[in-house]
Order: C-alpha cells, then structure tokens, then sequence
DNA sequence: CTTGTAACTGATAACTGCTAGCATTAGGAA
DNA sequence: TTCCTAATGCTAGCAGTTATCAGTTACAAG
C-alpha cells in the first residue's frame, strides 16, 4: 500500500516551486483552496488539480504536514516537524502552540509492543480569544437560562 | 455557532436505541458507514441518514466521540471519556490505548493566555502488528535497492 | 543546442462522504 | 386514545477531493 517511500517529486517546475514558497511564506495553516487563492496571484492559470497533487507530494516528501482535525476541509502546515496545534472549536482557525507539552510516552509504548510507532500529534481544541470574548457576551445576555 | 448544547435527543427510537447499541458492543472505531452496516441487520429499513443524524446527536450529548484522524471517512467511538488512539498508517486500523500517556499541559497553557481550553486528543500513529510483517517482508525482498 | 521521454500540468468529469429538504411515521405526555 | 412534534426514510444536492487524459515541459544524455 505504502512503501518506505521517501523519493518525493523528481522535477521543480514553476508551480510546484511557488506553492512551496506559499506554504513556506504563511504563518496559518491554510486549506487546499486557501493555498490555491495564493498561488493564483502569481500563476493565474494554475489548476487546481495541481495544486492538491503538490500538497501530497510535499507532505509525502516530508517538506510540508497535513493537518486533520475538525473534519474537512483539510489544512497544510509548511512546517514539516510535527508541533503541537491548537484549534479554535468555533471558527476553526489552527494556531501554532510555541510551548510544546511535554509527554511521557513510555507507558503507552510498552502497551504497543507489536506496532511500530511512526509519530504522535498532540492537538489541542478551545476557542481563540476572538471567539472566546464573543462567546463570553452571548452568554451574559443568556444569563436567565 | 454553538452554544452549550447539552441537551441531546430527546425520544428514543427504535433506530437510535439500535445505534447505541451498535456502537457500545463494537471495540472496533467503526464509520458511520459500518455502523450503517451493522445496524441494518437489525433494522434492515434504515436510512443512512438516520445514522449520520443520530451519530452527530449521540456525540453531541457526550454518549460517544467522534474521531477525526486520518481522514475521511470519521469514525465513531462508543466511549464517551476521551483516550488515547492508535491509527495504522497502512490499513487505517484505530485502536485504543489502554495506557494513557502522561501530558504536562502547563507550559503549554501559559503560552495560550486569552484561549478558553476545552480539552485536548493525542493520537499515536504507527503500522499495526499485521502491517508491520507484511512491511517488514517486503522490505526484505527489496533489500537490494 | 537538440532531442527523447517520463514527470508533470490544466481542464474537467467523477467520486466520496456527508447534509438538507420534505412528506410521512411514531414516541410519549396528557 | 388523541395530539403534537421529534424523528424517520428517501433522495437530491453539496463541498472537498481525486482520477483521467491529452498536451506540455524539465532536464539528462547526446
């Protein structure tokens, strides 16, 4: 299904170089669709298409990192080590956490004998403080429930 | 967008009390499509619909929990008290963790000042123990390259 | 510089997983 | 039993993503 690939793409053409700077250049963690708006400032013509190959083939390659959590659309992070992120369960925006927790994974490892761990991911949820100050009124004006 | 919502359904149907069911009795993280599945054994009329809206219900009344690693389709956890998962990066297998690691969220809760935390998922990934024979095998046999 | 060729691209159709809309059914309080 | 409305089955439709394929292009070799 998946072999040890670690080939990646073979060809730096023109679009590929520019999506990379795009996902390089941006501090969010932006959907296919958001990563597609970009690179049309500088390629108009690019197709979509393109676009969603590149992604997986950078994250394949290990230049780049899907991130799944809160369901679809997915985002892309041009970080490829893996650090922990936190989502906001209200408008969905991923923000980098700079602090990475610290995690003692050995009694779980022992519990996995058998699997061969790859990785972990750490996510946290909550609400940006946007959000956050949003929620804080509606819930004032709601106090008689 | 969503407010504290804690009041969940409020009749139990037939088709739902079959879906709790489904979903308690499976250790398995099944989709909502091997949910489906599952409960039209019993229910051979149901509508997939059905299953997506009570699913979304349950989870929403913190009767179960929905898993959003590794991609479409979700799968669906009959334990309600978040804990660890291990996903198969092979077959897209998900297990649990019977040992949770120990997190120290605190550095990391200084640095989201001004954030409302709700709560937080590590996941695991790796090969399951029949993924990794069928890898290890294969990579013997390319051993060569 | 030319050539060969396989990796790549753009356009778009098709697919997957999921949700909305609506007429009909049925849980359960009175 | 009656009534109200939550919940259902059916199905059309949507968003996000992937497959297909003819045409293009990066780039190694000559």
């Amino acid at each position: 299904m998946d072999k040890p690939n670690t080939t990646g793409p073979t060809r730096m053409t023109r679009q590929r170089k520019v999506i990379m700077e795009a996902l390089k250049h941006t501090t969010s963690h932006p959907t296919a669709d958001e990563v597609y708006a970009i690179v049309r400032t500088k390629l108009p013509n690019i197709s979509l298409a393109t676009v969603y190959r590149n992604l997986v083939l950078l994250t394949e390659a290990g230049l780049a990192s899907k991130l799944e959590m809160g369901g679809p659309p997915k985002r892309f992070d041009g970080r490829a080590a893996t650090h922990c992120h936190i989502r906001c369960l209200s408008c969905g925006k991923v923000d980098d956490l700079t602090a990475d927790p610290a995690i003692d994974l050995r009694p779980a490892m022992r519990a996995l004998s058998g699997y061969e761990v790859t990785g972990h991911r750490l996510d946290i949820v909550g609400y940006c403080p946007r959000c956050k100050a949003q929620r804080d009124k509606a819930y004032k004006n709601n106090s008689g429930r």
